[in-house]
DNA sequence: CAGGATGCCGTACACCGTAGCGCATGAGCG
DNA sequence: CGCTCATGCGCTACGGTGTACGGCATCCTG
């Protein structure tokens, strides 16, 4: 029983075999040759099949993009005992997600299609909200607490990933016009050093300190850093 | 003299006044119809051209989609004269973008392809980086805390975007379980009622918190929020 | 054994980006 | 004036994409 029109159902195993071995695939196809390689006929032909038979577990190519980056969100868990820390939590729990942002580029190209909410994806969710939560954060100031956290994890490895796959644009860069852009040409020179874990690590601490400060408890909202 | 093969002549002018109503075109098509609508056939049609001439003006289909984004990109640009205060600025460069990126959505999905770096690009990093400066941010911090601000901008509005695009996402996201999704399920809740542009100030100013408490003056990297 | 479900496949359609080449027009120059 | 040549335009074609639809064989169940 692949799939009524309906809803699309998570569980491989609940779905069909052959499913799970299809996302492998796709998996390996977009880790090989990026997302854009990911095409049905592609597929088919790496599991020996014909084209057209790739739909008889999957309703679409929407479907299957899903199913793929729900199985990576899997990566994004913090395997439990967790951390009794919020601030700590949180840290895992981006740490966990840029590492698997730039062990798997593609799923930035996918952030802008289907949003995919899937068990994991939620998972992924509540152990946020109760990093937040711990954090003494009220509940209506979390979500934009977490937002901040997450879209500024993404944002930056999309930077990172696009930097480190574009040499081209990395030298371009820091060949800046010093003469009309002086202040970009300097910061650009004054970054070119440090690794990008390290970048990643350091602000971080910034996204969490300015979290704190303005959302925690006895924050004050018009207090100046 | 539209073109050689070599590099991108960014001035419309320069190039052919021809290609300016490509660009506007191509940008009225995708305001419409979103990114994946802009194809060359369809953009020939509505310039009453066929097909293959429009490769007269525009080298690649690359090309034209950096244009379009030079192009938007005059709007993030903060008109002169500039606000003294570094973290005033800061915070206008962050909102014209965030405004922009509601205004013109396609851009975000524009961001991971090849990236543009046309002439109001580069005045925007100017902008930015004599904002951190004036800041007292040191040189070799300037650049990780600009792409924290840049970076958590275009996340945020990818997010806000998404949302407000995709209506059955956000009933499925406030009808999630609370039953195994306790925490998170009560967070949607609370940020339910709250209107994006508010989000986004708000968020801002914890962002800027972060980033002058732990890369501008007399910061003390080991102190916690 | 009959019947239905299940997986597989071939054909076909409507798109896409663009390489290559031919044609017409019009401006510059001798 | 006549010649040349750059410029813009267009046609055809190639290889790629997602997928609707209908037909086939196999196998499990009643």
């Amino acid at each position: 029983m692949p799939n009524r029109a309906e809803k699309l159902e998570w569980d491989d195993a609940r779905a069909s075999p052959a499913r799970a071995e299809l996302v492998d695939a796709a998996l390996a196809i977009a880790g090989e040759a990026g997302l854009d390689a990911v095409s049905i006929r592609r597929l088919a032909g790496r599991m020996g099949l014909r084209t057209m038979s790739v739909y008889t577990h999957v309703a679409s190519k929407d479907d299957l993009l899903a199913l793929m980056f729900e199985r990576i969100s899997a990566e994004l868990i913090v395997p439990t005992p967790l951390p009794r820390d919020g601030r700590e939590l949180l840290r895992l729990i981006a740490q966990r997600a840029f590492d698997a942002y730039l062990a798997h580029p593609w799923m930035l190209h996918a952030f802008g299609r289907r949003p995919a909410t899937g068990p994991n994806q939620l998972r992924r969710a509540e152990q946020s909200a109760t990093a937040v939560k711990s954090l003494g954060i009220e509940t209506a100031k979390a979500w934009t607490a977490l937002s901040i956290v997450h879209e500024w994890t993404m944002g930056h490895a999309l930077h990172a990933v696009t930097l480190r796959e574009d040499t081209a644009l990395n030298e371009r860069l820091h060949a800046t016009d010093a003469t009309n852009y002086p202040n970009a040409a300097q910061a650009l020179k004054g970054a070119q050093v440090r690794p990008a874990q390290a970048i990643f690590e350091e602000a971080l601490d910034g996204v969490l300190d300015g979290i704190e400060k303005r959302f925690g408890p006895h924050a004050d909202p018009d207090d100046r850093a």
